[in-house]
DNA sequence: AGCACGCCGACT
DNA sequence: GTCGGCGTGCTC
C-alpha cells in the first residue's frame, strides 16, 4: 500500500505549509479538516490544504489524530482565504482561521512542574527569579512563565533550572477552548400510561400528586430539560431517581444549541415602498435573478430607507433559496436593527457580535455549516461564515473603517474582500453609504459599481440646517478655557435648557500629535509634497511630515496673516465639561468617553441615564454620534472640527464631511428637526462647506482633485511598511534601511516615501516609523509586483516579532499609521 | 509563534 | 570556564 501524504497549514505568521505522513487508519482525512500533528516539541491543530501521493518534505512525522468527519473548508473557501494572504500578506494559515470558529485549537504542549519546595545557593540570582515566578504558579506553560518573566533569557534559564533539577516538564493535552454544551434530560417513555400500573407504589404517588401524572402523559416520548422537568414537577431527585429505574422515563445527556433570543416585535405596519426605494430594488433584481456577479452602491441619504432596499432584495435572494450575509459595522448593530432582519427571515439567522461567547460562535458556525441558516448578520468577521449557495452581501455604511481590521493579522477590508467573494459566487453586492468613500463612489462612476442614488427621506423632514460657527470671529464667553465656546453656541444651548429639551456635544477624541493653527485666520501647516498637516515637535521647535518626512523649524508667527500662533493639541472632554459647567452652572452633563465608558455596561448606562432624561446635555467622543438618536435631542454642537481636519492623514477631510453628514442626518429625525451647529478656525474648509450645504457631490469632486494632485487612493495603492522598536535611533536606522532597501528595486513600480515618524509615534514603550509606499498605477496596477519585491527583500523579517520590534505591513491603510 | 543554538562580552 | 543577553534560523 501506498503511504498518503497532506500538506497542513497553521495559524502562525509562517507563510509556508508543513508535509505530514498519514497513517493507514486515518486515510480518511480530506482538504478543509483539521488534524493534531506534531511541531516542535508540541502538538498543534492545523489545516489540511492538499492531499498528495508524495511527501512535499523528506522523512516527514506522521498526523496524529483527524479531527473532523467532514471538510470544515470548502474548496472555494480555501481559495478566498489564499487570496486574501496573498493580497493583504499574511500566512496563509493566518486568513484560513478567519473561517473557523474561534477557539476550536486543540494542542499538546510543555508545562513546568516543580521538583523542589525552594531554591537554594545553587542557583544565580536571575535563575532564583524564574524560579520563584514559577512556584507562584506552577503547572502552566511555557509561554505562560515567559510572558509573566520577560523574553531575555527565559529558554536559557528554564533549561538551567531543570538541569539543575529544580523543574521538570511534562507534555500536557491542552483542549479547544470552544466547546459544545451538553445539557441533562428527562426523556419521558411513550409507554408511560401502561407502565406506570406495574408499579402500586408509585401509583400511590400518583394519587398524592395527580399533577405529575397529567403532566407525564402530556409529554410522551419528549425530552424535557432536567432542571426544568424538576422545576415544573416540583419532584425530589430521588423520586426521579426511581421513576428512571422503572423505566417509565430515563435521563439522556444532550447537545443543546445555543442561540440568542429576541424578543418579537409587534407586527410592522406595512411599508409602502417610496419610488426611490422601488426603483433600486428593481435595478438589483435582474442580477438577483441571473445570479450574476454585480456591484451595487447605494448612497442614499441618512433616513432614505436603504434598510428597506436591503430588506426587500434580502427577500427575493432568500426566496430563490439563495443565502446571504449582511454585514453592519458593530456600533450599529443594535436590536432594533437586528429585529428587522430577523422578522424577515425568521429563525434561520445568525447574528454575530463581539460580546458573544466563543460556545455561541461555535454553534452558530455550526447551524450555518449545516445549512440551517440562511442569513448571517454581523461584523467584518461574520463574511467568512460558512454558508453555502451565497446569493447576496450587503455591506452597510461601507466608508466605515471598522471593516479594516487593524490589530492582528491579516489586515483585511472586509468590503473589499466581500467584492471578492462574491464574485466567486455569483452573488451580489450592496454598498450602503450616506457618504460612501472616495474609492467606492469613483468606482462607481467609472462603471466599476453600479450607482443608485437615493436622495429623499422618507418622512419628507429637511435635513437640518448645520451652522458652522466662525471662531476666528466669534465672540466668545470668556477667556482661557473659556474661549473653547462662542457665545452663539452657549446661547443656543441655554435656550434648548430652558425649553427642556436636550443637547449632544460632541468632541474629536484627542489627535495623536499636535499641530500648529493660527487662532487669526485658522491657518494649519501643511507638507507641500503630501498634502496633509505638519505634526509640531516641542523637541527641536519643528513641523515634521509624517509621510515623506519633509522638515521645518515651527512658525513663530502665521506665515498667512502674521498673526500670532497658537499650538493646539485639542482639549479632552474632562477639560470641556470643566468649562461647560462653568459657563452653565446648573446644566446637567453627562460626559461618554474613553474614561467613562471603562466599565463593561458603562456605555448603555450613560446612553440610559441620557434617554431617561436625567441629564440635560451629554458631552463625548465620536462614539455617540452613530447608532442612537434621542427624542428631546433638538441641538448637536461639534465643539471644534479642527482637531479632526488637521490629523495628519490625506482622510482627514473626507472623515470631518462624514461625521458633520452623520450628525446632521441623526438630528434631524423624528418630528422635530435638529439644529447643528459646528465651530470651527478653518471655516473656509472646502469638507465644512460642503457639509453645510450637504452636497456630497461637490465635496466629492473637490476632494478627488486632491488625491489626484497628490497621488492618493483611489488613484494610487497604497502600502505602510511600520517598523517598531524599542529604541529611538534603532527605529529611525531601521526604516532608513528598509526604505534604502526598497527603494532601487521598486524604482520602476513604486515611489518610496520616507522614512518619516508614525502618525502614532510611540505605543505600549515602542517608537513608530514609516515607510510608505505610493504604487505606479501604469507599471503595477494590481500591487503583485510591488508585494513580491517586498517580501523578496524584507522577506522573514516581515510581521516576525524580535525581542525589542516588529515590522509590521498594511495593504490598503484605512487610515494612515 | 515558540523554541533551540551559538556567539560574545562579562564576571566569577 | 559559566552566565546570560541577543540575533538567527528552524519547525514537516
Ligand atoms: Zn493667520
Ligand atoms: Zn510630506
Amino acid at each position: 500500500m501506498k503511504d498518503i501524504f497532506v500538506e497542513v497549514v497553521f495559524n502562525l505568521p509562517i507563510n509556508q505549509t508543513f508535509s505530514y505522513r498519514v497513517p493507514q487508519e486515518l486515510s480518511r482525512v480530506q482538504p478543509g479538516m483539521r488534524v493534531l500533528v506534531p511541531f516542535g516539541n508540541q502538538f498543534l491543530t492545523g489545516v489540511v490544504v492538499m492531499k498528495r501521493d508524495r511527501p512535499g518534505f523528506p522523512n516527514p512525522k506522521d498526523v496524529v489524530d483527524v479531527l473532523d468527519e467532514l471538510p470544515l473548508i470548502t474548496e472555494k473557501m480555501m481559495q478566498l482565504t489564499r487570496w486574501v494572504s496573498e493580497y493583504y500578506l499574511s500566512s496563509w494559515g493566518q486568513a484560513l482561521f478567519l473561517a473557523l470558529p474561534r477557539g476550536i485549537e486543540e494542542a499538546v504542549k510543555e508545562k513546568v512542574f516543580l521538583l523542589k519546595d525552594l531554591p537554594d545557593d545553587t542557583l544565580t540570582q536571575r535563575q532564583r527569579e524564574l524560579f520563584l515566578v514559577i512556584a507562584e504558579n506552577p503547572g502552566n506553560t511555557k509561554a505562560y512563565y515567559r510572558k509573566k518573566f520577560g523574553y531575555s533569557s527565559f529558554y536559557n534559564l528554564l533549561n538551567i533550572l531543570k538541569k539543575k533539577g529544580f523543574v521538570y516538564f511534562e507534555q500536557e493535552y491542552i483542549e479547544a477552548q470552544a466547546r459544545e454544551l451538553f445539557r441533562q434530560f428527562v426523556h419521558i417513555n411513550e409507554d408511560y400510561p401502561q407502565l406506570k400500573e406495574k408499579f402500586p407504589d408509585f401509583l400511590k404517588y400518583l394519587k398524592r400528586r395527580p399533577e405529575i401524572d397529567a403532566y407525564m402523559s402530556e409529554r410522551l416520548g419528549q425530552d424535557i430539560l432536567k432542571s426544568k422537568f424538576l422545576e415544573e414537577t416540583r419532584m425530589s431527585p430521588p423520586t426521579l431517581a426511581k421513576m428512571c429505574r422503572y423505566g417509565l422515563c430515563q435521563q439522556i445527556t444532550k447537545k443543546v444549541e445555543r442561540r440568542i433570543h429576541f424578543e418579537d416585535v409587534e407586527e410592522p405596519k406595512i411599508v409602502k415602498l417610496t419610488d426611490e426605494q422601488t426603483a433600486a430594488i428593481k435595478a438589483v433584481e435582474p442580477n438577483i435573478e441571473k445570479e450574476a456577479f454585480a456591484t451595487f452602491l447605494i448612497h442614499g441619504v441618512t433616513g432614505s430607507g436603504k434598510t428597506q432596499v436591503y430588506i426587500e432584495v434580502l427577500k427575493k435572494v432568500l426566496a430563490r433559496g439563495k443565502t446571504a450575509i449582511i454585514l453592519i459595522p458593530e456600533i450599529a448593530l443594535t436590536p432594533q436593527t437586528v429585529r428587522r432582519f430577523k422578522k424577515v427571515v425568521g429563525d434561520e439567522i445568525a447574528i454575530f457580535h463581539s460580546k458573544m461567547s466563543l460556545g455561541e460562535r461555535l454553534d452558530y458556525w455550526h447551524a450555518c455549516y449545516e445549512g440551517r441558516i440562511q442569513c448571517v448578520v454581523g461584523p467584518r468577521s461574520a463574511l467568512f461564515a460558512p454558508l453555502d449557495n451565497l446569493g447576496l452581501i450587503v455591506v452597510d455604511e461601507e466608508h466605515e473603517h471598522t471593516y479594516k481590521q487593524t490589530e492582528i493579522n491579516p489586515h483585511y477590508n472586509a468590503r473589499d474582500v466581500a467584492i471578492y467573494w462574491a464574485r466567486m459566487n455569483n452573488a451580489v453586492v450592496l454598498l450602503g453609504s450616506a457618504t460612501p468613500s472616495l474609492e467606492s463612489y469613483y468606482n462607481a462612476l467609472n462603471k466599476k459599481y453600479a450607482l443608485i442614488e437615493m436622495k429623499k427621506r422618507i418622512d419628507d423632514v429637511q435635513m437640518p440646517a448645520v451652522e458652522i460657527i466662525d471662531m476666528r470671529r466669534a465672540k466668545k464667553v470668556g477667556q482661557g478655557e473659556l474661549r473653547l465656546f462662542s457665545q452663539l453656541l452657549i446661547d443656543k444651548i441655554n435656550e434648548r435648557l430652558s425649553k427642556k429639551e436636550q443637547v449632544i456635544l460632541l468632541q474629536n477624541r484627542r489627535g495623536f500629535s499636535a499641530f500648529e493653527q493660527c487662532s487669526e485666520c485658522g491657518f494649519i501647516p501643511i507638507c507641500p509634497n503630501c498634502d496633509i498637516s505638519l505634526t509640531y515637535h516641542a523637541h527641536g521647535e519643528k513641523l515634521q511630515c509624517h509621510l515623506c518626512g519633509y522638515t521645518i523649524p515651527a512658525y513663530q508667527f502665521c506665515p498667512n496673516c502674521g498673526g500670532r500662533q497658537i499650538v493646539y493639541k485639542g482639549t479632552g472632554t474632562q477639560r470641556i465639561e470643566k468649562a461647560l459647567l462653568e459657563v452653565i452652572p446648573h446644566a446637567r452633563v453627562l460626559r461618554m468617553d474613553r474614561d467613562t465608558t471603562r466599565g463593561k455596561r458603562s456605555h448603555e448606562t450613560i446612553l440610559q441615564a441620557f434617554a431617561e432624561g436625567r441629564a440635560d446635555i451629554l458631552l463625548g467622543t465620536q462614539m455617540i454620534a452613530k447608532g442612537l438618536d434621542f427624542g428631546r435631542v433638538t441641538l448637536v454642537g461639534v465643539i471644534s472640527a479642527d482637531v479632526g481636519l488637521s490629523i495628519p492623514d490625506f482622510r482627514a477631510p473626507e472623515r470631518i464631511f462624514q461625521l458633520l453628514t452623520q450628525v446632521a442626518g441623526r438630528a434631524g429625525r423624528r418630528q422635530k428637526v435638529g439644529e447643528v451647529m459646528v465651530q470651527t478656525y478653518s471655516y473656509s474648509h472646502y469638507a465644512i462647506q460642503f457639509a453645510r450645504t450637504h452636497d456630497y457631490a461637490g465635496f466629492f469632486k473637490e476632494e478627488l482633485n486632491h488625491r489626484k494632485n497628490f497621488r492618493y487612493p483611489p488613484f494610487v495603492r497604497l502600502i505602510q511598511i511600520l517598523v517598531l522598536h524599542k529604541d529611538f535611533m534603532e527605529t529611525v536606522n531601521k526604516t532608513r534601511e528598509i526604505a534604502h532597501k526598497l527603494k532601487a528595486p521598486l524604482a520602476k513600480y513604486a515611489q518610496v516615501l520616507g522614512p518619516a515618524p508614525g502618525i502614532i509615534q510611540r505605543m505600549n514603550n515602542l517608537h513608530r516609523w514609516v515607510v510608505t509606499l505610493k504604487l505606479n498605477p501604469q507599471t503595477d496596477p494590481t500591487g503583485k509586483i510591488t508585494k513580491s519585491i517586498l517580501l523578496q527583500k524584507l522577506g522573514s523579517a516581515l510581521e516576525k516579532k524580535k525581542k525589542n520590534q516588529q515590522i509590521l505591513v498594511d495593504v490598503d491603510p484605512i487610515t494612515l499609521n
